[in-house]
DNA sequence: ATAATTGCAAATTTTTTGCAGGTTC
DNA sequence: GAACCTGCAAAAAATTTGCAATTAT
């Protein structure tokens, strides 16, 4: 369990109640879209609005507090920064899995000619649930 | 120089002249948002629509014609369908570039418990150009 | 006390839809 | 000639903006 008040400050945004909420939507869905957080935030927090919502994730990106996973065929998700990672995408029933990006697979991606920065790795297939 | 008009039919689509301007952009520039196709084929056919761009984008993806490479911060982008393979991206120019997937990096990727059907890697960074 | 943030409503932008007329096979 | 496709205009959906009241530091 994160301290999100803590995690806000440290990255110089001011620590509010809507923040605060949205991070921790975020963090116990793990990968999660502008509306569903805002349909999860408003049980807690009828008054929160959409506009709120977007205006802090344009924020807490710059920020580097959260970060967009793009998807294809649907709107975005944001999830908490971490370290790079792989995403497991489930085709048949949507489910999001981190999974660690070893040394291994990082060293086969070094190029010349090509100053790396951040490595993004979707696979898409069948968890292990949905194969049977 | 690929064929559009067998392109098109072969994936059960008939070759109207809009489907194959789209795809002749696309393929020109590589990697195209939906706005910058409008811009560029209007200058050929200034009749062809927004509407029309955006009902053959979707289907001609449902098609396996050509795929959405979604972006980070941005609106996706589309290119001609082809095997698996890598984009760098470069944060300073915003040049997209496709680099062979290798079977050493596909080798790293395999894990028990998920069965793969499509890898997509997106590598950010500062291309050569860029460097200095 | 100051500067930043919120929520609302309105504006803007993006995407989808319905349909009459035209095109492809 | 049947089925499909286009372009237009209108509708719907998504995102951004301006601003007065409120809140965090």
């Amino acid at each position: 369990m994160t301290d999100y008040i803590t995690l806000l400050k440290s990255n110089d945004l001011k620590a509010t109640i809507q923040r605060t909420s949205i991070l921790k939507v975020i963090e116990e869905v793990g990968h999660i879209s502008i509306d569903d957080i805002y349909e999860s935030v408003k049980e807690q927090h009828p008054t929160l609005s959409l506009a709120t919502i977007y205006k802090n994730i344009i924020l807490m990106q710059q920020h580097n507090v959260i970060i967009e996973v793009p998807m294809n065929g649907e709107k975005s998700k944001y999830e908490l920064k971490k370290n790079d990672h792989i995403h497991l995408i489930c085709q048949s029933c949507g489910m999001i899995q981190d999974q660690h990006l070893t040394a291994q697979t990082e060293q086969t991606l070094v190029l010349e000619n090509f100053k790396l920065n951040r490595v993004q790795i979707n696979l898409y297939g069948l968890c292990s649930e949905c194969q049977s």
